[in-house]
DNA sequence: AAAAAAATACCTGGAAACAGGTAGAAATAA
DNA sequence: TTATTTCTACCTGTTTCCAGGTATTTTTTT
């Protein structure tokens, strides 16, 4: 019987948020609110016995993380296309969602009209942004881009193997080099970065994608 | 005087892709091949005498690669769309793509009127991906995950703290407990992680995004 | 209430990393 | 063809990490 209709969840923590959602959903008419949850739990709980389509989810929730409960969600009901809600406009969380299955990302300031386009784009299996996500999303990367150290090829290289967990003398063997020049490639390395140790140096070149 | 034509530049360094795609691309009367280039270089020299509203850019080329490529495309002409042209259907790479400024991803299995829809979505803003990219990305992420180790929270918590760049003992210093027990949860992260050095273990855990 | 897991702390010894240099050869850029 | 950068290699000494344990207390789960 509800054939054509849209099976919508609400997540968030914020009652008002709740309520404000409810109010710019009235109008739509395809679209029927299944639920409304506080916590990550409770919601898990719910979607273990009903279908739906579509929940929006706040993804700074007080029990659980926005990226681990996507992907709960999505393990649970692969059907069920997720809407991040957030107030978190930084590029890096937004491709985080994504990557852990968001369909969409809309940030709180978003109208009841592009909410609504919002969930029936998702629908169809588009993904959804807000006009604001939508326009961080077409910024070059200029964002909040920390200074990317220029390296070297060999640096490039020893980089790698550092981050794969080869000791100095394992990548001198690797390429062929002396300990102590591989030494030294590690030292420019860590100089560049800026830190003191090459657990802090991996963690920045992950991030940055250089590995 | 191509006031609603759309400008687009081929880049890939197989002849007989570029052939094809212009074939693909002569029914779309709204779309005007300003250029074919086989190399990265050649392409920026073009992009910075001629605007350009799409490049259709295989991010395997000779001289560079995709990614560092799309960025200095989007640093050098903003308005310019990159739509990523590939044979590597790894989610990863989809998304070190988005990440660095593409505003589409296509396999290159696409058909032609898959390819013109992609463009013309394209040139409205939207990200645009081809048919089985879109199903790559409808999958969960069950893809290449590996098993992430359960950490407890004072692990956790160590862990942030090694992959800030910080020692055993600054860490115990920083939590008030003693050097010889940060020992023991560094050792037990090293074990569940199944790496021998820290630096492993951050690289792993910034790609799962522990931290 | 018993069992399991987590957090705490200790010991020893060897391996590796880090800090601070210098310096020549080779490749690139100006 | 100079300059500059990159790659190579060395030296000394200190700090930190890692591997191999053991063991008590506190918390959580059953």
């Amino acid at each position: 019987m509800l054939d054509n209709k849209i099976t919508l969840a609400i997540v968030d923590d914020h009652p008002i948020v709740q309520e404000g959602l409810q109010k710019l959903l009235a109008g739509a008419t395809n679209i029927i609110i299944t639920g409304c949850f506080t916590t990550g739990a409770d919601f898990i709980d719910f979607l273990k016995l009903h279908p739906l389509d579509i929940v929006l989810l706040d993804i700074s929730l007080p029990d659980v993380n926005g990226i681990d409960l996507c992907k709960e969600i999505k393990k649970l009901s692969p059907a069920t296309s997720v809407l991040a809600l957030s107030n978190h406009s930084e590029r890096s969380m937004i491709f985080q969602m994504l990557q852990n299955g968001a369909t969409g990302y809309l940030l709180k300031n978003i109208s009841g009209e592009e909410l609504i386009s919002c969930i029936n784009e998702a629908i169809t299996g588009q993904f959804a942004f807000s006009p604001a996500v939508k326009e961080i999303l077409a910024k070059p990367s200029a964002n909040e881009l920390r200074e990317i150290p220029k390296l070297t090829k060999r640096e490039k290289e020893i980089l790698q193997l550092i981050a794969d967990g080869m000791t100095t003398s394992d990548i001198a063997g690797a390429l062929h080099l002396s300990p102590l020049t591989v030494e030294t490639h590690r030292k420019s390395l860590l100089q560049k970065f800026e830190v003191k140790n090459v657990a802090a140096m991996v963690k920045i070149a992950t991030e940055q994608r250089l590995i």
